[in-house]
DNA sequence: CCGCGGCATCAAGAAAGCGTAAAGGTGACC
DNA sequence: GGTCACCTTTACGCTTTCTTGATGCCGCGG
């Protein structure tokens, strides 16, 4: 699912920042690092999906950082300060942090926070449409479910793949290599007769006139494509 | 915004207890207070916003009942503790705690942590459906209890735990890898098998007609899925 | 008119996935 | 130390799905 998270780090003391390179790193995350709230910033279009904030930066206040982020985005902000103080915890948690960790900490703790944080943000969800239509046609991805004019159709684990692949590049020729490498692997491209099988199945199963198809349509010579409703036709 | 807010209390020293009700008042909160686990775990059932929670409790570690909580739903916990040793907090954190505090502690930053985590749980949605229904099955999370046309049905750990997460996400297919994930533990997502042996289990002492299945549903080559009756129906 | 290439369709055997039963194995609790 | 409940593991029959080869269709160029 998540295949390698991006942790960005800003701090400006290098010997910190090592320490946290490195364990980090141990712990399979990919590290981005920034020396300074402008760079922070600049680092933060990346997108990554925990920012690791020290307050004692050399070129303003962190709570600067926290509130921008706040502004557009969710990321996860950890906060590591040396100073302990209440007043600055409770100012920087109402900015929008999600946590606060006075120097000096341990290691582990600083993962198991990281942890908490991570799992927050996992429970929110990824940014991506779940749910694909092309006309009578609806895909829905994480209940993984097909419906043609709302009643439920059944796909087998094959003819899912391929509709969800078309679906999620409604509108585009795919290319039998191209089908063939995401739906049976590296090692079926040259099998172009699974994609006219399956592409038959699945046509029967949607399609009002499968022998006519008017939503999965074949590109001769090329490969296939599921019509998109929102763009124009195609010419005749 | 939300009317009052509920926040669980769960700790034995009166003192402490005095302390924390009349702060989380002055705020705004409404309190319910536990001196036990045993308590705490009663109390729960009234789906709070928020449950804090001192570990030092006469009647067992207070790790149980962060477990226990999360194994049906998303309460934000905050946990206070005298003992500030970075294993215990780890401990804590990774059983499914959302933050950790060391006393002494300010009040200040008390109030500050639980905006955080409310502020998390506002975005997740507010608290979960304690119980779950789906046609004449009938899962109560905080009793840990299945009933099919209201008679108790005994469940094995394993069987609740499948269950719950099915009913949990009611309607949606859970793939063959999240369950064993989720019920087993990572180190279990190939055992496949587990799951057919369990889930025939699950369907003799829930289904009218274990053979034919008619709310744990089958999704070949995926997974499962519970059926939700606030759904269309399957064709035939 | 005929042959050819790309495509669709059909059907049968092979393979994979699923359900069930039952035999060990393990730990908890007397 | 024996019983009990539960989980794991093995075995086997069944069903669904995939693969594979055969056949027919259609448009195009020769």
């Amino acid at each position: 699912m998540t295949g390698e998270q991006i942790i960005l780090v800003v701090e400006d003391e290098p010997q910190m920042r090592r320490v946290l390179r490195t364990t980090l790193d141990g712990q399979g995350f990919r590290v981005i690092e920034a020396g300074s709230l402008a760079d922070g910033m600049r680092a933060a279009r990346d997108t990554p999906a925990l920012v690791l904030l020290d307050l004692g930066l050399p070129d303003g206040d962190g709570l600067e950082l926290v509130r921008w982020l706040r502004g557009w985005c969710r990321v996860p902000v950890i906060v590591i300060s040396a100073r302990g103080r209440e007043a600055d915890k409770v100012r920087v948690l109402d900015a929008g942090a999600d946590d606060y960790l006075t120097k000096p900490f341990g290691v582990a703790e600083l993962i198991a926070r990281i942890r908490v944080a991570l799992r927050h943000s996992a429970a929110l969800g990824g940014p991506e449409e779940p749910v694909v239509e092309a006309g009578p046609i609806r895909v829905d991805f994480p209940r993984h479910e097909v419906t043609v004019d709302g009643v439920a159709v059944h796909l087998t684990p094959i003819e899912f793949r391929l509709l969800a692949l078309l679906a999620r590049h409604a509108g585009q020729v795919l290319t039998h290599r191209m089908l063939l490498r995401e739906v049976w692997g590296p090692s079926a491209i040259e099998h172009t007769h699974y994609l006219r099988v399956h592409m038959a199945t699945l046509r029967r199963k949607l399609e009002v006139d499968p022998a006519r198809p008017h939503w999965l349509l074949t590109e001769p010579g090329v490969g296939y494509r599921l019509r998109d409703p929102g763009r124009a036709a195609k010419p005749t």
